[in-house]
DNA sequence: CATTATTTGTAATATTCCTACAAACGGGAT
DNA sequence: ATCCCGTTTGTAGGAATATTACAAATAATG
């Protein structure tokens, strides 16, 4: 299932390429989308001025094969998160509209993210993470955060897990690796020069590159198994934002994956490590 | 917009209150949720082997006015996050099913953050970070990687940040405060002994603590401002996970927020940071 | 076992939507 | 300006879809 882009936006960017009555059919819709989703052909078609098959050809035009079925894609459209046309932060912007755009944002990342969960490429990881002798993260810049919060999270299973920062370092263990050693890597590009060259160092081994990055990037070339995130930013503008959370839902997935494989006996360890812990937080309520 | 809840849960919940011709439309309806969006009354009255005034029926028992209202609740509620009524994995879920369920319950969490965001105290803390000499983010386990997250971003407004993991160290720093010091604590449960006895060392000095945790909680009492995090998350069982990105988009949203503040002469010092990493990564294409 | 309430289906009706076609409009050439 | 052609728009009839009224069937109760 292919998530469509949010239909509103695809109506707005369109729409000086509209002919007369298609305009009108689109701003009424722009000025009414929830009452749209409501209303039957013959409404929309007077409360825009119009007749009821130009709402159809309207429709049609969008990709719906009628009217129901252009209602359904935007019912659809309000209720998956955007509600904003533009997505984009500027400075015209104030406290009720920006906090509201980043959270759009965010989780229609989370939402198109979910639509193509390369579910094949995250079991051939899960099962690599699962045998791996060892593991290290390997991210710059957010990466690197990305990379700590998965040290956090995959210590958890018992394997030796590390992160570094430090490319000199990050080349010399690349270097160093062997059967069973498992090379993780972060990138939202995908084209950082000196990861890439760390990867190229760890495939002169015997040891496994995995990648979490973008889909046919230079890094992406270089993995045994990748993890395609497609994430459209406008990354040359903006800070990667919501790249990263799918980078960090998926390390979850990856996570809840090597625990499914673990087994249920696993769980007590996993209890003694929560456990650990306990002492340092004052009691709930 | 209050959101209602999920259709196919409520669905769900009440099947053993079903008759008989109603079960067999709920269960074809649950067993391919999407489908039905697109079907006739008459195709899912046929799918369930019923009557079709017998869907038109059970629509309305759910509140609709009639089986295409009904759609459209449907296609909204498949639409708006959580698929699934149990949300938590289980060892009975295999790679069909745990990936799905993680991405839900993270877009649920950033929906149920954004219905709630807390703007004023958003504002107040964009003020204090905009006006701040000095930033310190401090977190521990999961939150230190966040803490590390924010100061990737932070840094760009020319303000001295600095993160610290070790608590000997943010103690210290606490202890050094002075006016303009800002100290941003992150924690998840708001109850860690360590932070929340640095955070009242801070309080005894002239800087100011903001705290992006959970309502309630020692560590919040502590803060000049906080910012709270609702986040409905087993944490005894279960690792944070949703927490994590909540307040990673929180903290895009302050990041935004100073940037505005800043306004619009700002933009070429944020873009020559951005270019001075373009040389280390190959070009697009 | 009869009676009644509930459930379910049939068939007719009402609504909604789509298609074919014709009229109106607009731009370009003579 | 006027004719022609392509595009746009509307009208009207017909097809699909959904709803209602009612009757048959089933289950429940005394």
């Amino acid at each position: 299932m292919g998530s469509e882009p949010n239909l509103l936006a695809v109506i707005q960017s369109q729409l000086k390429d509209l002919n007369k009555s298609e305009t009108k059919v689109a701003t009424a819709i722009l000025n009414a989308p929830e009452d749209t989703t409501r209303s039957s052909i013959a409404t929309l078609a007077a409360s825009a001025g119009v007749s009821e098959p130009s709402v159809n050809r309207f429709c049609k035009r969008f990709g719906a094969t009628g009217f129901p079925d252009f209602k359904l894609r935007l019912a659809r459209s309000l209720a998956s998160g955007v509600r904003y046309v533009s997505r984009a932060v500027d400075f015209s912007d104030d406290i009720n509209t920006y906090p509201r755009k980043l959270f759009d944002n965010a989780i229609n990342a989370l939402m198109t993210a979910r639509e193509e969960l390369p579910l094949s490429d995250i079991e051939r990881a899960v099962d690599q993470v699962a045998q791996a002798r060892r593991v290290y993260f390997f991210g710059l810049g957010t990466s690197a955060a990305v990379a700590r919060d998965a040290e956090h999270k995959f210590f958890r299973f018992n394997v030796p897990v590390a992160t570094h920062e430090d490319p000199l370092m990050q080349r010399m263990l690349a270097a160093s690796g062997t059967v069973g050693d498992l090379f993780f890597f972060i990138s939202h590009t995908g084209r950082t020069k000196v990861l890439i060259e760390t990867a190229d160092i760890v495939r002169q081994t015997d040891a496994t590159v995995i990648a979490l990055t973008a889909a046919g990037s230079p890094l992406a070339e270089k993995a045994h198994c990748c993890i395609n995130v497609k994430v459209e930013e406008d990354t040359e503008q903006y800070l990667p934002m919501t790249s990263r959370l799918v980078q960090l839902t998926i390390l979850d997935v990856l996570a809840a994956g090597v625990t499914l494989r673990r087994g249920e006996g696993f769980t007590p360890h996993l209890a003694r490590i929560k456990d650990s812990v306990k002492d340092t937080r004052y009691p709930q309520g």
